[in-house]
DNA sequence: CGAACACTTGACTAGAGTCAATGTGTGTGG
DNA sequence: CCACACACATTGACTCTAGTCAAGTGTTCG
């Protein structure tokens, strides 16, 4: 286990890996830079994320995992991984299976970068992060602290600081959300999602249990504690 | 194995799918409608391909395939595929790393759509073609035919007909390519790749053969034919 | 306290979209 | 063989969303 300071390093485009990364606490982005600095940034992940995966197969990393905030993470060798996944197909299975979600909320994120318009991409964003933190248990419907600055959303949306702020200011002027992405209070998750054209399929997230009983279906990949 | 018109369906976003395809001859895409008629083109695909293998997996479907031009295709049932997949792990490894070069072009085009602009979009994409089609036998050095239009084009690259139509008139005006997709010349394959900052890594190209020899390495997942 | 970082605001610019019309080539039915 | 329809490509004029630049204002933290 390996700990790590806001903005860190995980690992680096071009990296040879052999290792995976769990995330156990903090969170994580995995993002590509240009030449000339820009930077994209591709996906964000929880804690029982295991964000690079794919570097089990593809073992030259095509862009970095990086920190968003103090975060603990665990490490397992491919050799051990790919002994597991050979044992057992179930397993191989349910990773194999992670890392098509993974390329399924891609597909969501190239729509709304390819199609929606700004204010609709930060709606759907809020959304998503919403409902995978909730999934992890980290928020409720009421709101989330997430700790990305306007300048992460903006990288990962493709728009500036400045105009992702003025989006941010829209939403908290039709009462949809109050405060910022470090502490926002969702006021009007209808609203939200309307705005956002969100449809929460594409997580394919396991559907809410109803009391407090164990969640069944497919392999969870890990167990998730709250930081902040 | 079925054959298809041109801009027909092969799979429809919220199917439920039970097999999977292989395409034979003619080229495919993959695409997410919104609900208000904007269309998000995710990738193309070649003869070999087998753009629904998250199907598996996932078994309803967040993305249609369509034809961009008279198509044949190949379908094995999801059961066959697994039983296959369970049997043989150096196969379902194969199939893996298939979908997680998939996944890897999707970050790529992600990094198009939210950081580079017009025209190197628009070159971006025209040097991604090319070497897939020549990786598939289909091309050559000094250009392509590819049967999609100026609004295909614009639907992939979050542009609109019109910007596509002018970036590639200055494409042409600076001696980069001459003609249409339908019948690209490349005039300055170097000058492309410069303008579209391409760096083909990504697509994880078995690396080219010398001269004849049998390609060697990674399991190929298909025969290509040429059609058109 | 002061540096660093994030957020906010205003003024101006520019890249890309929209609308509408006009080519251009192809195929088809009479 | 021609007329017509259709799909795709092209052009011009105008608009607008989002970017850029530059200057603030917090706020945190060593």
């Amino acid at each position: 286990m390996r700990s790590y300071n806001a903005r860190a390093d995980i690992v680096r485009d071009g990296d040879q890996s052999h290792e995976c990364c769990l995330v156990l606490t903090g969170f994580v982005h995995r993002s590509k830079l240009l030449k000339d600095g820009r930077r994209q940034i591709l996906s964000f992940h929880t804690p029982g994320d295991m964000p690079d995966l794919q570097g089990l197969h593809l073992p030259v990393m095509d862009h970095s995992v990086c920190t968003l905030m103090r975060t603990t993470a665990a490490f397992i060798e491919h050799a051990a991984v790919r002994q597991i996944t050979r044992e057992h197909p179930g397993i191989a299975e349910a990773f194999w299976r992670d890392t098509l979600v993974d390329a399924a909320i891609f597909r969501e994120w190239m729509t709304g970068l390819g199609q929606r318009d700004a204010r609709e991409r930060v709606t759907h964003l809020l959304c998503e992060i919403s409902l995978r933190l909730r999934g992890v248990g980290l928020a409720t419907e009421a709101g989330f602290s997430f700790p990305a600055t306007q300048t992460d959303i903006g990288d990962a949306l493709g728009l500036s600081t400045v105009h992702v702020n003025r989006v941010l200011q829209g939403l908290r002027g039709d009462g949809l959300v109050r405060g910022n992405l470090t502490a926002l209070t969702i006021l009007d998750w209808q609203g939200l999602q309307a705005a956002g054209d969100f449809d929460p399929t594409y997580l394919q997230q396991r559907p809410k249990e109803a009391k407090g009983g164990e969640t069944s279906g497919h392999a969870s990949l890990g167990s998730a504690q709250a930081v902040h």
